[in-house]
DNA sequence: GTCTATACGTAGATAGAC
DNA sequence: GTCTATCTACGTATAGAC
């Protein structure tokens, strides 16, 4: 892996672990094993790299959301399978995390490409949704079930809240639309 | 309001605007209008002002869900109020902005305060789930679509995708129990 | 491309005077 | 109780040599 994709790789495992504020260029260097003038070489800085990293983290969330959604099965076997994917909810959303961070809500530069990707789940939720005639709102209700999940998660120390809210969600979309 | 009170405002107000680790002892100070000597003379530090701040959270947000939850109604309506309560979404949820912060999560003296006002909501509802014959995992399940609530709004930089969370959370909690 | 030097401000306190 | 001084480390770069 190229300094460069080192740089990128420690900035993305950094801003999951602490977040924007809590991440700085000295702990991104140190974790990619890269010099001071190398990583301002690269980039422009700390927020030029937070960018490359919430870029690769859109790039690879929407693969894996893709593969779920457009699976074979019914609406809801497609949104429970997508809610039951493998993640390591302790360590936080990728883009989760990184949404609650002040100094990226308040840069358009930086909370536009997370809105972005956010829009883009919602939107494929939703078409799954129309096609079981479900409310729309249901997309925004799964994702923040997801992400409600994780925080519960992190706050408990455990799992299990993320667990349970999610089979309880499940559960309950199968008991509505089994009228 | 005294001294040792302003310090303890100004700490909640900036934590929940920019989490712990965002948040300095100086700029505590500064919004409290008290010097160096005076903060440091009531409190023995940052933390010991976090658990201040954190402990003061946790009793006006009890007080604030035993109002609807034990409101008059069915378990559906309750919980519905509950969810459906005047929040400063933008602002993010002075609780749960704080399970996400690294630094919170890792020292237990500040973590488990935030873990067992969770786990007394969570509590509450399941008795309120209990008394309708519903999923007891639900308790998470609209515990996160708050949470997850928040973090959806703030990425999107308005309240709409927390709005629809929580009507779509409903709208399938009443559609589940008119079976 | 990578390294070292330099810089100015902040973070998070401690010490002692008033 | 509050103030000012002091301290060490870190944050976030920029400059210029190699």
């Amino acid at each position: 892996m190229s300094t460069r994709d080192r740089l990128v790789e420690s900035t993305r495992e950094l801003l999951r672990e602490r977040g924007y504020t809590g991440t700085s260029p000295k702990a991104i260097q140190q974790r990619a094993d890269a010099g001071q003038g190398s990583m301002y070489h690269h980039f422009a800085g700390k927020q030029d790299l937070a960018l490359a990293a919430i870029t690769r983290n859109a790039e690879e969330l929407t693969a894996a959301a893709e593969r779920e959604l457009s699976s074979p099965g019914s609406p809801t076997e497609r949104i429970a399978a997508w809610l039951r994917r493998e993640r390591e909810i302790l360590r936080g959303c990728p883009m989760g995390v990184l949404a609650q961070d002040l100094e990226i809500i308040a840069s358009d530069a930086l909370r536009s490409p997370i809105a972005e990707h956010f829009d883009w789940i919602r939107g494929q939720l939703r078409e799954i949704l129309a096609e079981g005639d479900l409310d729309a709102r249901l997309a925004d209700t799964f994702l923040a079930v997801l992400q409600g999940g994780y925080v519960l998660a992190r706050a408990a120390g455990n799992t299990e809240p993320f667990t349970d809210a999610v089979e309880g969600a499940i559960a309950l979309l199968e008991r509505a639309t089994a009228v």
